[in-house]
DNA sequence: GTTAATTCGGATAAAATTATCCTATTTATA
DNA sequence: TATAAATAGGATAATTTTATCCGAATTAAC
C-alpha cells in the first residue's frame, strides 16, 4: 500500500508530532529509535518532508525535527503519503492503466474507485494531532 | 496498492477468461499484446498462476492458457491478488508493524482497517466471469 | 519422424527501492 | 575561538522488483 520509506515518513511525522506537541524538539536518532526504522534512511526521508514544508528542522548542537504547535493539527497525513508517495495512490489505476478515466475504464475501477476514495478521505480527514495524542495517551504504538 | 506483477496477472487472468468464455485457448504472445505487458515477464507471472490453480496451461503446438468455462465465475480477484503478492494487502499494518493487532495497534489502525477490509470484500466479491463480460461488450479496457 | 509453435524453467540483467557511509555545514555552549 | 552535537547532501552499496534471454520439453500437424 505505502512504500517503505512513507510508513517511516508517517511514524517519523507522528512522534515529531508527540514531542512538539510539548514544545520540544527531537533529534534524528532518537527518532530512528523510537520509530525502529534505519537512521539514514530515515534522515533521507525527513529532508523531504522539510522541504515539502510540512516538519521543521534546527541544525546544530540542540537542533533537530519539531513541527509549529499550532500547526500539528492542521497536518493531514494525505500530505505527507503525497510528498513522499506521489498522488498514484489517489488517482492512479488500480491495475495500471496509463490514467484513470471514466471514459475508458479498466475492469476493476468502478470497484477500485471507491476503495481509493474511502482511502483519499482517511488520509484527508486524519491529522497528526489526533494521532500523537494516542501515542502520548498509550493507546496506540509506533514500534513493534 | 498491487505490484505490477500483480496488475499482469490480474489483466491476464480477466483476458484469458474472455477467450475461455467462447471455448478458446490464448497464447503468452497474444495476451501480452492484448494487456500491453513485458511477454517474458508475463510468462512468469502466468506460470505461478498456473501453478495456484488459477489458470491451466497447455504446452505445444496450438497451446496456451485457458480457464475452464465453468469456473471463469468461481475465480475471484483475491485469489490472484493472493496469489502475486501474498497477504499482506489484507493482513498487514498499514504502517509496517510487524503484525496488525487490536492489543498493540499503530496509530491509524482503526481507519486503516476499514479501508483494508472494504478493499478484501470487494477483491472476495468480485468474479471474472463479471469482468470478463464487460471487456467483451466494449465497456471496460485493458489497456491504454 | 520432422517441424513448428508453444509453455517451462534457469540464468542473467536492468531498474527501482531501501539502506549505509562519509564529509560539509551549522550552531549552541564552554 | 574551539568543541561538540546536530542536520544536509553526495556517493555508494544492498536488496527487491521488474524485465530479458535462451535452451529444454511438449505437442499438434504435416
Ligand atoms: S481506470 Fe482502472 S481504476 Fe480507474
Ligand atoms: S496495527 Fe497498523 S493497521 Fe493494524
Amino acid at each position: 500500500m505505502f512504500s517503505k520509506a512513507c510508513q517511516y515518513g508517517l511514524k517519523a511525522s507522528i512522534y515529531i508530532a508527540t514531542i512538539s506537541y510539548d514544545g520540544k524538539r527531537v533529534s534524528l536518532k532518537e527518532i530512528a529509535k523510537e520509530i525502529d526504522s534505519p537512521e539514514a534512511f530515515t534522515a533521507k526521508i525527513l529532508q523531504d518532508l522539510v522541504r515539502h514544508n510540512i516538519i521543521k528542522s534546527v541544525k546544530g548542537a540542540y537542533g533537530g525535527f519539531e513541527i509549529p504547535k499550532n500547526e500539528i493539527s492542521t497536518i493531514k497525513l494525505s500530505q505527507i503519503v503525497n510528498a513522499i508517495d506521489g498522488d498514484n495512490i489517489y488517482r492512479g489505476c488500480g491495475l495500471g492503466l496509463h490514467v484513470c478515466d471514466e471514459e475508458h475504464p479498466c475492469p476493476v475501477h468502478d470497484q477500485f474507485k471507491a476503495v481509493r476514495t474511502q482511502l483519499k478521505n482517511m488520509l484527508e480527514n486524519t491529522n497528526l494531532e489526533q494521532l500523537a495524542l494516542d501515542i502520548k495517551s498509550g493507546v496506540s504504538f509506533l514500534k513493534l
